[in-house]
RNA sequence: GGGCCGGUAGCUCAGCAGGUAGAGCAUGUGACUUUUAAUCACAGGGUCGCGGGUUCGAGUCCCGCCCGGCUCACCA
C-alpha cells in the first residue's frame, strides 16, 4: 500500500505538468561527457559538456537559478538563467523538485566565489521523484531507516557512501595480494546436503528436484579440502556463510567469509600470510596501519605479538592454574567475578575465564596460539603436546578476526573426531569429505578471515550493519 | 530472553507539573539574473509507533504489544 500525502499528490501534478510541456517522466539513456567528478577534475572554462545527476539543492533567484547535481562519483553545480535558457525551458525547471534527476548540457564556466559550473543551455529531465529526500543538513540519522532504505542513507550521507567504497577497496585489495601469490580463487556449494566446517546452527531448505533435505553452508573448508586432495594446492574462497544464529552489533546471518589453503605449508605459513594480508590491505585503503574508530585507533604495526593459550590464561588466572582440581579451578574463576555452572569441566572454566577475561583486552594484534583440541576438531595436534591443536587465532581490537590451523589431514583421526562430534548420529558424518581425505591431503595450512569484521576495523566501524548495505532486519509490523 | 533508552510533520528535533501540537529544513504563494545551509514576506502540513486503561481532559500517567538502539545472557 503506498503512502499518500501532499507531497507526493504535488510532485505527481508536477509530473504531470512537465509531461503536458513536451517532457518525458522517464526518460531513457542520457550520454554524459564524465561523470561529475571528473568534469571537476578537468574544468577548463568555456568547455560544453552534458552531465546528469540528482537534483540536491535548488537556489531560485527570480530569472536565474543555481542548483547541485549528485551523481555516483560527487556534486557539481549548475547555473539556469532564462535569458540563456529561453522562456519555455526556464518557466518549466519550476516544477523539478528535489530528488528529480536530469540532465543538463551547457558550458563550464567559474562564478564569482570561484566555483566550478555548468552554465546550462538546455535541461532535460530523467526521472522524477516522488517523494521528498531527506533533509540536506542533517542527513538521514534515524538508525532504523539508516539500515531498512539504505538508498536514503546513501543519498544523503557521504560518510556512508565512502565506507561501502572502501569495502569494495577491501576485497579488492584482498583478491589482488592472494592472486599476487599464485593462490586460485574458487567457488564452492552454497547449498550443501551436510553444513560442515563449523559448530554453527545451520538454515535449512529443501530441494524439490532431489527431493532432498538442504542447508545452506556455514562454512566452504570441506568443500576446499577436497580440492586440495584435487591437486589445486593454493585456493581461497571469498563469500558468503550463513548461520542461523542471533543478530547483533558483530553477527549478522549472513556474513562475508576468507578462506584460504595452501599445501604443503602449516599454521606458520598462513600465519605470515594473514598479517601480510592485513598489512597490505591497512596500507592500501587506510593508507597507514593506525585503524579503527578515531576515540581509540589501533596500531597495527608489525612484529605482532604470538603467545599460547595457556600463557594468557596463567597471566590472569594465576601461574598454578594447569594444577588445579576442578573444584579448585571454579572457586577461583567465581573468585574473578565469573557466574560457573557446577556441571562444567576444567577446559569451560578456562575458556569462560579466555573469553571475559582475555580475549577483550588483546587490542593490538596477537596471535594466540596452542588452543584446547576440544575447542577445534579439524586441527592437527601439536606434536608435543596432544591436548592442544597447532593452530592460532589472530584477535584485534578485542575480536576474533582469523583464526588458522594445521590442517588435520589423516582420515582415521579425522573420522573419530566427526564420529565423537555427531554422538552416535551416523548421518552427521561427512562420509564423502572422508572419502576424499583417505585419496591423500598434502599437509596444509589454512585460515578464515571474518570480512565484516576486517571492514569494521579499518573503517572504524563499530557495528556490522553499518558494514553490510542490507543488514537483516526484523519484518515491521509483519 | 532480561535491563535501560528511544519511536511526535517528508527529514532533524523541542514539547515543563496532564489543559487546543511547536521550531528549523523541506513544501506552497510572492520578491530577487553569480547563489551555495542563499535571503526576505506570507501560508499550508500531524493516526504524537499500535491497542487498552485512569481522568472532565492524555504526546505527557498506567498496562499490553510492535519496531529500533545500547547492554547482559543464550548460542561453544
Amino acid at each position: 500500500m503506498i503512502e499518500d500525502n501532499e507531497y507526493r499528490r504535488q510532485r505527481l501534478a508536477n509530473l504531470a505538468e512537465l509531461e503536458k510541456r513536451g517532457y518525458r517522466g522517464y526518460g531513457g539513456a542520457y550520454p554524459r561527457t564524465a561523470r561529475l567528478a571528473e568534469i571537476h577534475a578537468d574544468f577548463v572554462e568555456g568547455r560544453e559538456v552534458r552531465a546528469a545527476g540528482r537534483v540536491m539543492a535548488i537556489r531560485h533567484m527570480g530569472k536565474s537559478l543555481f542548483a547541485h547535481l549528485q551523481d555516483g562519483s560527487g556534486k557539481f553545480q549548475i547555473y539556469l538563467k532564462k535569458d540563456i535558457l529561453g522562456d519555455e525551458a526556464y518557466e518549466s525547471f519550476r516544477f523539478v523538485d528535489l530528488g528529480d534527476q536530469i540532465g543538463a548540457e551547457g558550458v563550464l564556466f567559474k562564478t564569482r566565489t570561484g566555483e566550478p559550473t555548468i552554465q546550462v543551455r538546455s535541461w532535460t529531465l530523467l526521472a522524477k521523484s516522488l517523494r521528498i529526500p531527506p533533509e540536506k543538513w542533517h542527513g538521514l540519522q534515524d538508525v532504523e531507516t539508516r539500515y531498512r532504505r539504505r538508498y536514503l542513507d546513501l543519498m544523503a550521507n557521504p560518510d556512508v557512501v565512502e565506507r561501502f567504497v572502501k569495502r569494495a577497496a577491501i576485497l579488492r585489495e584482498i583478491r589482488a595480494f592472494l592472486d599476487g601469490r599464485g593462490f586460485l580463487e574458487v567457488e564452492t556449494p552454497m547449498i550443501q546436503p551436510l553444513a560442515g566446517g563449523a559448530a554453527a546452527r545451520p538454515f535449512e531448505t529443501y530441494y524439490n528436484a532431489l527431493n532432498a533435505r538442504m542447508f545452506l553452508r556455514i562454512a566452504p573448508e570441506l568443500y576446499l579440502k577436497r580440492l586440495l586432495v584435487g591437486g589445486f594446492d593454493r585456493v581461497y574462497e571469498l563469500n558468503r556463510n550463513f548461520r542461523n544464529e542471533g543478530l547483533d552489533r558483530s553477527h549478522n546471518p549472513e556474513f562475508t567469509m576468507l578462506e584460504v589453503y595452501a599445501a604443503y605449508g602449516d599454521l606458520r605459513t598462513v600465519q605470515v600470510l594473514v598479517q601480510e594480508l592485513i598489512l597490505h590491505v591497512a596500507q592500501c585503503v587506510v593508507g597507514g596501519w593506525t585503524v579503527g574508530p578515531p576515540e581509540r585507533p589501533i596500531d597495527l604495526t608489525p612484529p605482532w605479538r604470538e603467545v599460547p593459550y595457556a600463557d594468557l590464561i596463567r597471566e590472569v588466572a594465576g601461574a598454578d592454574w594447569d594444577t588445579l582440581e576442578v573444584a579448585a579451578a571454579r572457586l577461583r574463576a567465581q573468585g574473578m567475578g565469573l557466574d560457573i555452572p557446577e556441571d562444567w569441566d576444567k577446559s569451560a572454566i578456562t575458556h569462560e575465564i579466555y573469553e571475559k577475561l582475555v580475549e577483550k583486552t588483546l587490542r593490538t594484534p596477537t596471535f594466540v596460539t596452542r588452543l584446547p583440541s576440544v575447542l577445534i576438531p579439524l586441527a592437527r595436534r601439536c606434536d608435543d603436546d596432544p591436548n592442544v591443536v597447532d593452530v592460532f587465532e589472530l584477535v584485534i581490537d578485542g575480536r576474533e578476526i582469523a583464526p588458522g590451523y594445521s590442517e588435520l589431514n589423516d582420515p582415521l583421526e579425522q573420522r573419530r573426531r566427526f564420529e565423537a562430534q555427531a554422538d552416535g548420529d551416523a548421518s552427521k558424518v561427512d562420509e564423502d569429505f572422508l572419502l576424499a581425505l583417505e585419496h591423500g591431503m598434502p599437509p596444509a595450512g589454512g585460515m578464515g578471515l571474518g570480512v565484516d569484521r576486517l571492514v569494521m576495523l579499518l573503517t572504524g566501524a563499530d557495528s556490522i550493519r553499518d558494514v553490510i548495505l542490507f543488514p537483516q532486519m526484523k519484518e515491521k509490523g509483519g
